[in-house]
Formats: structure tokens, C-alpha cells, sequence
DNA sequence: ACAGTATATATGGTAATCCGTATATTATGC
DNA sequence: GCATAATATACGGATTACCATATATACTGT
């Protein structure tokens, strides 16, 4: 899957985009509730943009029951997965980017506890 | 140098900035005239998104002159350069930026022609 | 100092983006 | 079918980002 280059940087051009991007690249599938407790964000907001995500081929969506598990999408092109893993590194010296991560690991009631190593 | 994480991203959301970054990622220095030639862009456009781009910290300016030099800027962290030519790579599928080179280098009178390989 | 060239910035208008709130949808269990 | 939970969408307002045009600055050669 080629997305157009244009619309993947504006994608990445949002911080809570890049939050839950990168969340569900070190974590793998997250559903809403999960992303909405680790970024500390509301609901609609999230699900706002994991919808553009979607759209422009980003992320890739389940439904299981009630939740809706959202992945990157692995059928991006190589170099679309480059970036997002260089992206990953470079999020681990922000400080907000790792309290996501923390949170994320001090859930309680994670539908699908998908562990956080 | 270690940049902003979103602001990096930022900068890589505007198609104009982008496609100087990648001219610039291949050819190395160009100067705003080259640019404005090569994007078929006003010299205004351009100056502004190449101010941006300095205060940012993803470029490097010097001065020849009557010209202003632009280049990548080398002390970048490995990640955002990394980014950057992994951009470079996602960037030849797509004809926009491929004509971008090719207007370069049929661009005469450049002033300190660096080539075009 | 003046003219000319390359580049930078200022200004005001317009369009795109993002957000909070309210509401709708989808699925589950009784 | 109804209540509940998880998620999605709609709408109006506010902010931000971008642009074209005009003007200013920086440098060179005479």
C-alpha cells in the first residue's frame, strides 16, 4: 500500500496522531478506551483521528465485540515503516511521549491486556 | 542537534517545504533562486518557507554574496535524518517531485552549478 | 553614492485544521 | 426489545497556517 506522500506527513503533523502512532507501533493493537486512557484525551478526539488515519490508509481497524482495535498498518510501504520506526526513536527523549507509554503500562482493565513490555 | 519531535513533523507537513527538503537531500546546496526555479514557486513562498525551516533547525544557510545557500543541516540527529531519506525514497514514485529535479536541471545560469547527477 | 540583483519580511485576507459538546451508531446481555 | 457500554459522527466556533502582494534589506559593481 503506497499512501501519497503529501497526506502521510500531515497525518504525522499531529501531536495526538503521532501519540497514538506510536503508541501502537511499540504496543501493536490498541483499542480506543486503551489510546484514550494513555494519552489522557477525550474520546471523540481520539476517535476523530484514528478515523483519518484509517482514511488515508495509516492504520488499519478491527472490530471485536465492542472494541475496535486499531494497528499500523502493515501493508504500508517499506518506506512509510521507516519512518514511523525512526519516528519511534525519536519520541523516546520526549517526555510526553513516554508518559503515554507509562500509562498505557498502569491500566487497569485493559480489555485485551496485550502486556507492555 | 535535536530537534522538537513535533515540530520536525510539522515541517514536514507543508508540500512546498517538503519538496525543497528533497531537492535539497539530493542535489545539496541550492540557493532560492534554484528553488523558486525549480518549484515554479514565488521567491517570497519560498524565502518564507526557507526562514521556517531555519528557525526550526532542519536547514543551514550560509551567504555567497548575492546568494543565500541552503542545505540540509548535517548536525541533525540520526533519526530525523534518517526521516528525511527515507522521505527522499518515498518521494521518486511521485511525479510532482521528480519534475521538481528535472526543472533543476534544466535550469541554466545557475550560479555555482553543483551539477545535477 | 547609486543602480541593480538576490533575498527577506510585513500585511491582510482566506482556507484548512482542530476542538468541545452533543448526539448517533454498533454491539452485548438480559 | 431495552439498557448499557464502546465507539463514531455532526456541528459551530476558534485557532492556525498558508498565500499573494507590496515593500524592505543586503550585497555588488561602478
Amino acid at each position: 500500500m503506497n499512501i501519497d506522500h503529501d497526506n502521510f506527513f500531515k497525518m504525522l503533523a499531529d501531536s495526538t496522531r503521532m501519540r497514538a502512532l506510536m503508541l501502537m507501533q511499540s504496543e501493536g493493537e490498541l483499542c480506543v478506551c486503551e489510546l484514550t486512557h494513555a494519552l489522557k484525551l477525550s474520546q471523540p478526539k481520539i476517535s476523530r483521528h484514528l478515523a483519518l488515519l484509517r482514511e488515508t490508509g495509516l492504520v488499519r481497524a478491527r472490530r471485536d465485540g465492542l472494541w475496535m482495535y486499531y494497528q499500523i498498518n502493515p501493508a504500508l510501504s517499506a518506506w512509510s515503516l521507516n519512518i514511523l520506526r525512526e519516528a519511534l526513536t525519536g519520541s523516546r527523549q520526549n517526555k510526553l511521549y513516554q508518559q503515554d507509554h507509562t500509562r498505557l503500562c498502569g491500566m487497569s482493565d485493559r480489555p485485551n491486556t496485550s502486556c507492555c513490555a
